[in-house]
RNA sequence: GGCGAUGUAGCUCAGCUGGUUAGAGCGCACGACUCAUAAUCGUGAGGUCCGGGGUUCAAGUCCCCGCAUCGCUACCA
């Protein structure tokens, strides 16, 4: 365990995931947090800790109003429905949070609003207009620094202007100092400490000032500004603070925010590493005792994507195997910071393994003998027998070892620790041979210490895996014959647990075994049938029309039709391409954005669709005479337009 | 281009502050057993620890260079 968590803080746990943005159904991704939550939580309660587990939704924003006003609803209603569906799912998935949160409650609104009074007052909120100097062709912001000696945009060499934006600024740059220092001073703020690396050199460079508004009359789905009701919050404000409004509004506050622990995968470290902080220090918040990063579940080894139709259903998964076994499969198989690769076949392989021939088993078997040698109740233990004592230390060595890896985050330690000593349970009844020792009627004694041996090492299992299977876990205590009640870490200590002469309740397998042969023709006959909508099935992308133009503005643009007759990576920037494109009788070199896209060779000989009166600008040292049309997919996948019929390159295209 | 992470048996991964013949599970081969969910237990085959240098008495473990994959970041007319 972590020194810094040591006197004051243990005892008491608030654990948080993120809120989800309710534009999506829930994925693996989601749920790996939020179980991943649920175990710790289920962990430290076990150990009898003061627990208290937030999840939520963040509901505002110009797209959930786009999508509320595509699905023909008001945003209010869309939320409704989209937040309880997270509720449900999260439900089926046995997560037993304490507190949901949604950003368009009361209670959140008046802390964020409570909040950002707080900071405005202080001064670290401006206005945009103070924002500085700003290159119309960049879109962006510059700091002087940033310009070149004569106070021109460093990519254009134009003068950059001032630019008023009707946008509020955190002053966020002014905290980087602080926050470096704070990241120095307490190396493990942010964990693993890959990721505590990446923030600080996020930190080692200006991050600027955070914008924080949106007109309200723009985005009117939003918390308006306190102390100007024509913006509301943008984002940052709104979203990070449930963290603390789900104490605060609670009265909450003083019990459980100085033990805050946000859970978090590694796409959001930069909100919660960098803008988070300094806000919780603008605003006289203590910080979080950790950032805690997991990784991503990589599906067939490539990142989860919609467009390549490799979405996992974590709904899904958890109804056809099983949630406990799902949520056995997540904990155990990914260690915690690092990336890990999701398989199907993996996952039936590690349940049948694990779950059904070790643990499911070992149940079953020593449920069966007991039924059979002594009528189902359980024995007293009778003199020594070898190994006896051996497996009984080992599993009461396991809760000390079990909370210290769990306070390192390491379940998949913890849970491979426990079904070590299930697998040496097993190579006891192998050794001991109570099937032999039940021949010999003098033997019986010996025969009794091997059932309650066994016995006890159940149950003690049962214990030790409550947090990961919890309805599993008092399923097995209910065959072992024990009441209901939720069981405790100290229960895992002693090796007397159940009552003798109790009757056990033998049932149908723990876990089934799955037909791993029936899943691999299932995936066979499936494979075939994945490849073939590229982007048809896509679904519609909400939007709102860019300003009204006239047809001469449009007739303004040049299209023309284009081939490409060479096509090369441009050497000083990673993610662009140097086209040359044949243009009528004109050669033009156009430099695009599409590297990740396509191959350089893939191109040559394509025919292309052409801005052909664009300004040419130089684009890392290669000027670009012009500009290469494309569509982005659903997961930011482009697209080159091209034509269905042949058309000679110059032709005009409206 | 900059920063960071990862690269260990067919597969999925452990290997902490450098120290005996490099580990586990799955899969595979052979054997044992029969209480059990065609389960369990044992034995075995299988590795240039990405490549190349270097530091050290000693390196998978530290340093340098390179390759590959991934992420963040700049460029995305």
């Amino acid at each position: 365990m972590s020194d810094d968590r040591s006197a004051t803080d243990r005892g008491v746990l608030y654990a948080t995931t993120p809120i989800f943005y309710v534009n999506a159904e829930p994925h693996i991704g989601h749920a790996y947090t939020t179980i991943l939550v649920d175990v710790a939580t289920r962990y430290r309660r076990l150990a009898g800790d003061d627990v208290y587990f937030l999840t939520g939704t963040d509901e505002h924003g110009e797209n959930i109003q786009k999508a509320a006003d595509a699905a023909g609803t008001s945003p209010q209603e869309y939320t409704d429905r989209v937040a309880g569906a997270f509720r449900a799912a999260w439900d089926r998935l046995g997560i037993g949070y304490d507190a949901f949160i949604r950003t368009t409650e009361e209670r959140h609104k008046k802390v964020v609003r409570e909040v950002l009074q707080r900071v405005y007052d202080q001064g670290d909120i401006v206005y945009g207009e103070y924002g500085g100097l700003y290159c119309v062709r960049c879109e962006r912001y510059y700091t002087e620094k940033e310009l070149t000696e004569d106070g021109l945009c460093p990519q254009h060499e134009i003068a950059p202007e001032y630019r008023s934006e009707a946008n509020y600024f955190f002053r966020m740059e002014k905290y980087r100092p602080w926050l470096r220092e704070r990241l120095e001073t307490n190396p493990d703020l942010i964990r693993p400490a890959g990721y505590r690396s990446e923030v600080l050199s996020m930190l080692k460079e200006p991050i600027g000032d955070l914008s924080i508004s949106r007109p309200r009359s723009r985005v009117p789905w939003g918390i308006p500004l306190p102390w100007d009701e024509d913006h509301v919050t943008y984002v940052w404000f709104d979203a990070l603070i449930n963290y603390y409004s789900a104490v605060a509004s609670e009265g909450l506050e003083d019990r459980y925010w100085p033990h805050v622990e946000h859970f978090i995968a590694k796409d959001i470290v930069k909100p919660h590493g960098v803008f988070w902080p300094t806000m919780l220090k603008a605003a006289g918040i203590p910080l979080f005792q950790h950032l805690n990063v997991h990784g991503y579940w990589l599906v067939e080894d490539r990142k989860m994507s919609k467009s390549l139709g490799n979405v996992v259903r974590p709904l899904e998964l958890a109804e056809r195997y099983g949630n406990d076994a799902f949520r056995y499969f997540l904990l155990r198989d990914m260690t915690f910071g690092l990336d890990a690769s999701f398989h199907e076949v993996g996952l039936v392989d590690r349940v049948n393994a694990d779950l059904a021939n070790d643990l499911g088993n070992l149940l079953n078997r020593t449920l069966g003998m007991l039924g059979k040698y002594r009528d189902g109740r359980v024995p007293p233990f009778g003199p020594d027998v070898a190994g006896a004592g051996a497996l009984r230390d080992r599993f009461l060595d396991l809760p000390d070892r079990v909370v210290e890896q769990v306070a390192r985050l390491q379940f998949d330690r913890a849970v491979a620790g426990t079904m070590d000593a299930v697998r040496a349970a097993n190579k006891f009844v192998s050794e001991s041979e109570p099937w032999s020792l039940a021949k010999d009627p003098e033997a019986a004694g010996r025969l009794d210490t091997v059932l309650r041996t066994c016995l006890e090492a159940l149950r003690c299992a049962s214990v030790l895996l409550d947090p990961v299977m919890p309805a599993k876990m008092a399923e097995l205590r209910h065959q072992l014959g024990m009441p209901g009640t939720a069981p405790t870490l100290d229960d895992a200590k002693r090796w007397d647990g159940l009552a003798e002469g109790s009757a056990t309740r033998k049932g149908d397998p723990l876990f089934p075994r799955i037909d791993r042969a029936a899943l691999e023709a299932a995936i066979e006959v499936e494979a075939p049938a994945e490849s073939e909508d590229e982007a048809g099935g896509a679904a519609p992308v909400a939007f709102e029309p860019k300003p009204e133009i006239d047809i001469e503005t449009f007739a303004a643009c040049d299209l023309r039709v284009g081939t490409v007759t060479a096509c090369e990576a441009h050497p000083k920037a990673d993610r662009l391409l140097v086209l040359t494109v044949q243009v009528g009788t004109e050669t033009r070199t156009i430099v695009s954005g599409i590297r990740a896209h396509y191959d350089p060779e893939e191109l040559v000989g394509r025919t292309v669709v052409v801005v052909a009166n664009l300004k040419p600008v130089k684009l890392r040292g290669i000027e670009s005479q012009g500009m290469v049309l494309s569509a982005e997919g659903p997961d930011g996948r482009l697209s080159l337009l091209s034509l269905d019929r042949a058309a000679p390159p110059g032709s005009e295209v409206r």
